[in-house]
Parts: C-alpha cells; structure tokens; sequence
DNA sequence: ACAGGGCGGTTAGAAGCTATCACGAACATT
DNA sequence: AATGTTCGTGATAGCTTCTAACCGCCCTGT
C-alpha cells in the first residue's frame, strides 16, 4: 500500500484539469495570440460549459499569469540546462534561439508588447533573475572582458553603483556589461526576426543572429 | 474668392472626425494598451454613440492598421528629419530613443507582439524601407566599416545576394551588415527598456543604450 | 454505515464588446 | 423645389468575461 500519500485523488484531478486548461491555452495563443486567448473557447473545446474553468483559475488574467510564468520557468531551465551541458555562451545563445522559435508567441507573451498597468508577480521576477544568473556564470567563465583597452566604459562604472540585480555575483562589472549586451542584443535579432519585421527583406535570420553572437564574442 | 476648391465641407468634416477618432484611440492606447482599445469607449468620449463610427472606418481591424501606418510615417519622418538636419548615425539613434519614449506604446504597435495571420498592407512596409534607407544613408556615410580586418564576414557575403531590400542603392554589404545591426541592438536595448524589463535592475537603461551606440560606432 | 461538507459542474444572467441593419434627419446637388 | 448622398440613431445578433444560484457526487468523520 502506498504510505507517502501526499496528494489526495481529487487534488490529482484538479492539477490534471489545470494542465489541460493550460495545454489547450498555449494551443490557442500560438495560433490566434495571446490577446485572442478566450476562456469560453477553451472551456468548449474541452466539454464543459464556460463558467467551469472558473473553478481552476480566478479569471483569465490569473491564467495568463500562470502561462507567463511557465514561459519563464521554461526559459529558465532551458538555460540552465543547457550550461549544466557544458555550453558556452555560444551554446546559450543557441539554446535561447532554438527555445524561442520552438513557439515564438510563447517568447513574445514574455518579451513582446506589456499592458501598461501590469507589474509582474515577485516569483516570476525571481526566475528572471535566475536565467540572468546563468547568462552572467557563462560571460564570467569568458576570457576576458575589455582586455587590453584599458580606459574604463562609463557604463562599467556606472554599473559597479546597480549590481544588485546581480545577486552576491562577484563577476567584475564588465561581465555584467557584456551579459547585459548579450541578453539586449540577442534580444533583439531574434524579437525582431520573431515578429516578422525580416520577412521581405530576403536574407536568413540565423545568418545575422550568428553574426551577432560573433561580434558579441570576439575582442 | 477661392477657386482652387479641391475639398468640399463635407470631405473636410470627414477627415477632421477621423483624426479625432484617432486622436482618442491614441489616448486610449497609451494609458491602456492597443488590445484594450474600443471603438465603444472612443465612440461615447466624443459624444455620439456606438456604431456611428463605422461610417468613418471599417471596423476595429482598419482603425488599428491606420494607426499602425501613422506610427511608421511619424517614425520615419522623424528619422529623416534628424538626417536632413545633419545627423550622424548617433544623432539618428538618439532621435530614435527620444521617439520611442515619446510614446512607449507606439514604438510597441509596431515592434511589440504581432498577432500571427497579420500581413501589413504594403504601403506601411514601404515606410519602413524609407526609415531603413535613412539609416544605411548614415550608415554608408561613416568612415568605414570593417577596415583593416581583411576577412570577409559570412554574413556580409550572404548579404551580397540579398540586397534588394535596400533598394537602389549601392552601399556595399557591410554598410547594410551595419544598418542591420545598428536596427536590431538598438532596437533590442530599446524594447526591453519600454517593456520594463529592466526595471527592478537598478541601472539607467540611457546608459545602456548610449554603450551599446558606442560600441556600434567604435571600430 | 450513514449523514454532512466540500467540490465540480450546470444554467441563468449582467455588463461589455464588435458589427450589421433599418430608419430618420440633415445636408448637398441638380 | 425635388432628389440623392451622407450622418447619426436605436435595435439586434453574437461574442466575450465573470457572478450568482443551484444540483449532485465523492469523500470523509463520527
């Protein structure tokens, strides 16, 4: 008989159904967007009438929520698993790209357009900050930032004032600048390429993300 | 008398309605997000009610693609104005920044989330070709890129068999290779800055910014 | 073993939205 | 002055989120 029965089978069922709900939601925002997410649409593609889901979330904004912080959390253990592999930041960028065009709408549902009253919740910031963590081990594991240049960038100084962000990273602040860069940067490649703004114009995105990451790495 | 008579009371009381519309769609937008845009809501502020204003657009859609089109032209305008006045490739960024921030939620209808069938109707990516040839204009104009340093980039090469985006003009691939570049970082810095990403994080993203820029410029 | 409480699901309904339709009134034109 | 176009209205359909009231089942405690 099984001892350690730490959830009861009506738990095991409301998580179950939270997951469906959550599953069938991703399915909807990668096809129609995330401002297309409808509660009602998901409630009748699952059998049950509208006011059910009720039950498991307190409206849509908590849904989305909890979507953004899945999306984070994926994000996040992405990363991390992927330096626990050994990768470098090369192998970072590689993974960050490949797990945002595996579902570009769930990386924009991060990154793209915010409604201007929200403040995300303190856990979703914490794993942000993890994949920061991640991003600033990897820049710090890197030869060496600003080598031989010795004149000192206004930013680096200013940066040494706002390490917090940083956590109890002793990193110097040029790594910090240049994960700073690093996220910004690829960033910005790959929001762009994501949202289409490439399209049209003809050369392959992979092309100028690699060739960023190039610039980014070399002296 | 006035003979050159090219608009009627009518079509003049036609278009000032419209730019009202879209004057409150602005506001809207900007304290509320574009998805929380109404045409209700517009349709009570300016005293009339509800489906009046479907004889001035088609619907919600047309609205927003309008609004979508001014964004590009004002961007556009912008750009060209800071490079008619003499502006060099810094000049050009920091009238970019100063553009976005103008109105966070402008710069974001038109680089933020996309919704997926979306397809811009041809005369907005015309705009954005203009914005685009001002900057490989600046960007052609700077001393050199890519001086010493013999090899040839990949991408620079890939580059060379997609051009047709840039027009007419005959700036070799690393200038395009630049404007590319200098478009997607500062775009990337930039919209991480409107979404608050880095908010929390302490530092001055006007600083981020303007290293990044330097970085760009610097050899 | 059986009564109760909590939980899941339902229907009904309020309030909001987009969008279409049909009508009246005001305007411009012939 | 008569005609036709345009503007604004109220009514209506259909969608949305979300609340409220109700019913039934499963699980649990005595």
């Amino acid at each position: 008989m099984p001892e350690a029965r730490t959830s009861t089978p009506r738990e095991r069922y409301r998580t179950q159904v939270r997951a469906e709900i959550k599953e069938h939601a991703w399915e909807q925002i990668a096809t129609a967007g995330a401002s297309a997410l409808s509660l009602n649409a998901i409630a009748k593609r699952m059998g049950m009438s509208g006011p059910a889901l009720y039950r498991y979330f307190d409206g849509r904004d908590e849904l989305i929520t909890e979507l953004i912080r899945d999306a984070y959390r994926s994000q996040a253990d992405t990363l991390r698993a992927a330096a626990d592999a050994g990768a470098g930041l090369a192998g970072l960028a590689h993974a960050l790209r490949a797990w945002a065009l595996d579902d570009p709408q769930r990386y924009l549902l991060i990154f793209g357009t915010p409604v201007p009253g929200y403040r995300a919740p303190d856990d979703v910031t914490e794993i942000a900050a993890e994949t920061m963590a991640v991003i600033v081990g990897a820049c710090a594991a890197l030869p060496s930032a600003s080598p031989s240049d010795g004149t000192a960038d206004a930013f680096d100084a200013h940066l040494e004032d706002h390490r917090q962000w940083a956590g109890d990273d002793p990193a110097p602040s040029p790594v910090l600048h240049r994960a700073l860069s690093f996220w910004s940067r690829l960033h910005g490649v790959l929001s762009l390429e994501l949202a289409g703004q490439y399209t049209g114009m003809g050369f392959d995105p992979a092309l100028l993300f690699d060739a960023e990451l190039k610039d980014l790495l070399g002296p």
